[in-house]
DNA sequence: TTATTAATGGAATTTCCATTCAATTAACAA
DNA sequence: TTGTTAATTGAATGGAAATTCCATTAATAA
């Protein structure tokens, strides 16, 4: 058989999405993945494609913490509607680590990036997004059916007011504001949503 | 006297700053300012310095025209606090071109960018924001004291959510949400501030 | 007209980027 | 042991990037 991997895949994905994460696409040069990442030029193409390819294979990296936050919160069954809402936001911006909540949100950031213009890259960021939104909806459904939304608020729409928070926060997350002030914000839109 | 400029400094800095605007800083090349703003490399670093510079006086240009959206909306004493912040959001986001709405916001999308890495541009692009959250908070203290604002919500919290509902507003609108759904979504945090 | 001055145009330079490629290495099946 | 296969390595390639430089141009003051 042909010589195995030395390298750890996931961490390889994690650190290069990290940098991505944190320097953008066009300025993270295949240099710097290769510094962060540890592997060399040869693997890089061989394991993972070009620049492109890889990004994407960062960004579902990116999306499988996406799923793992949304499955702590949002898709746990022993939390009410609005506990599980509330739980997302303090899984995804509240308590994560400062160097994370200081890079704001991959997704947005690629969207607020030059990629918006790379039809590919919008589609992959795009539904990335729309999954986090489709979970917020399940959970405003419940809390619809259970009389739990202001009324005249339909669920589609608290989805869209959900959404704008949560990318504001991430804008604001990247300008540098701790965990206190952004939970405020959070709690504030939660409330004008609630009964 | 010497040779008179031949471009118009105003026109050049406006198609260099929807360049970055609509691409970011990286991805703009210098040919590509070349490009859209018809003058030569040479005029380009003779007039207006290296890339780097040349970008912060986009950012300035920017600037100028936040400048003007304030002056006509939360700088107009012939409206009523909400109603003069109601018309700065109209102003800067829904009664904008469709080009421009769907850019998002210079300052916004530099701050996802890397350029959040550049001590300096970070300084220039916070200060901009900065402007306008002074210019809100003017106009939320007039709220209070005519108790038009939410009791329990205070003028800096409330310019805050302001902020934030801009921001998240920019991300949708770079993402091609449409000024219906982005309109209906800043109804809903003025609503949640006012009295 | 002419000297002066700065703008203009674009070739030239240098650096950096993404990507390819051939040589080397390591595991394992036979 | 040996042949096979794929991973690894880093030098090499080619093109694009930012920036510099200088010959040319144009206005005007003298």
């Amino acid at each position: 058989m042909a010589r195995p991997v030395e390298f750890d895949e996931n961490k390889v994905l994690t650190s290069a999405m990290e940098q991505f994460w944190r320097e953008g696409y066009e300025a993270s040069s295949v240099q710097k993945l290769l510094d962060c990442t540890g592997i060399n030029r040869g693997t890089l193409y061989n394991s993972f494609g070009d620049k492109n390819t890889f990004f994407k294979s960062c960004v579902d990296q990116y999306n499988r913490l996406v799923g793992k936050q949304i499955a702590n919160s949002l898709k746990n069954e022993k939390l009410h509607a609005w506990d599980a809402i509330t739980a997302y936001f303090d899984e995804a911006v509240i308590n994560v680590s400062n160097k994370h909540r200081s890079m704001g949100c991959l997704l947005v950031n690629s969207l607020c990036e030059s990629i918006n213009y790379d039809r590919d890259m919008k589609k992959v960021v795009r539904a990335s997004l729309a999954s986090i939104r489709k979970a917020l909806v399940l959970r405003l459904k419940e809390a619809q059916k259970k009389g739990k939304l202001k009324k005249g608020i339909s669920v589609e729409f608290a989805a869209d007011v959900l959404m704008n928070c949560l990318h504001g926060v991430r804008v604001n997350s990247r300008d540098g504001k701790n965990s206190k002030q952004l939970s405020e914000l959070i709690r504030h839109t939660v409330a004008s949503l609630k009964k």
